[in-house]
DNA sequence: TAATATTGCTTGCATTTTGAAAGTAAATAT
DNA sequence: ATATTTACTTTCAAAATGCAAGCAATATTA
C-alpha cells in the first residue's frame, strides 16, 4: 500500500487517497459505535474483514492519526482501539453516508437504533456521540 | 467488478460497497461542481482517472441510479452525465468528506472557492448547490 | 507447574482490481 | 476525401484483496 502518494491538493482526493476503500470507514464505524474496540473485535463484525486487510487497516489508520492504539487494562497481549480527535471528526462524513444508504438503498438496516436516532434529530445525536467519545483524555 | 455482493445489511458498508474506492465520488465532485461533464471532461481532471476505470465507474454509477446519460446536443458522439436524484443526495456526504480534508490534512487546497462557501455556511451551500443542480428535471 | 487456549498479528498464494498505454469504431470537422 | 475528435475497449504488468494456515507471546486451566 502507498499511503503517501497524493492525488492531487483537492480535499476530497487526499481524504479518499487514506480511507477511499471498502474496509476504513468500517472500522471507524466500529470505534464510532462501540466506543473502544481490540483486535478481536474487528474481526467479530458481521462484514467479516480478512485479518491481513484489518492489521493493514489498523496500520495506516494509525500512521494517519486517526485511530490511537492503548495497552488493554491487566493483559498484555491485548490492545485497545480508539478514535483520535481527527477520527471523531470523520463522524459526520460517516453519518451522511449511512443517511444515504439507509434512504437509498434496499434491504438495509432501516431499523438500526442509531440511524433512527439520527433521523430524529442529527445535530443532536452527532453531538452526544462526539462528546462522548471525546469525552476521555482524546489525543 | 462485483458489484451486487452486499457484505452486510449496514447502510454504511452496502454504500461503500458501491462508492468505497478512491474515484467514485470523484466523479460525483465534479459533476457536483460543474452541473453535468462529458467523459472527455473527467479525464481532464488533475488525479488523472485512467479511461478503463473511468468507463467502469460512470457504468456502475449509472447501474446503481446514481448518474445519468443524456444525449449531447446536436452531436451523437459526446455524452452528457449529470447526477440523479440519489446521486445529488450524496452531496452532503461528499462535502463532509470535503471539510474533514479541508481541516486535517496538510497541502490541501484550503483556499478552494466552495471550501470557503461552504465553511461560511454549510446549510445554505448545501440548499444553494442542490437546489441548482435539481433545478432541471432530475430523474 | 505443565499443558492448552487465546490474542494479535504475519505469511503464502490464488484471485481480483488497478493502471498505463495503445487500439478502435463512429461521428465530426477540414 | 482525409484528418481529427470522442468515447470507449483491449492488453498486460503491477498492486491490492482475500482466504487459509502459521506463529510467538501471553493467559488460562488442569
Amino acid at each position: 500500500m502507498k499511503t503517501n502518494e497524493k492525488r492531487s491538493d483537492c480535499p476530497i482526493s487526499s481524504s479518499l487517497d487514506i480511507f477511499g476503500d471498502k474496509w476504513s470507514l468500517l472500522i471507524v464505524r466500529d470505534l464510532m459505535l462501540h466506543k473502544t474496540r481490540t483486535y478481536g473485535d474487528f474481526t467479530k463484525a458481521k462484514e467479516k474483514i480478512a485479518t491481513n486487510i484489518l492489521a493493514n487497516r489498523l496500520q495506516v489508520l494509525e500512521e494517519q492519526g486517526i485511530i490511537i492504539k492503548l495497552p488493554y487494562p491487566d493483559n498484555k497481549v491485548k490492545g485497545l482501539y480508539k478514535l483520535s480527535k481527527k477520527g471523531v471528526d470523520l463522524i459526520p462524513a460517516v453519518i451522511e453516508i449511512a443517511l444515504w444508504g439507509s434512504s437509498h438503498l434496499s434491504d438495509t438496516d432501516e431499523s438500526s437504533p442509531f440511524i433512527e436516532e439520527v433521523k430524529k434529530n442529527k445535530v443532536k445525536f452527532l453531538k452526544k456521540i462526539m462528546d462522548k467519545l471525546m469525552a476521555d483524555d482524546v489525543a
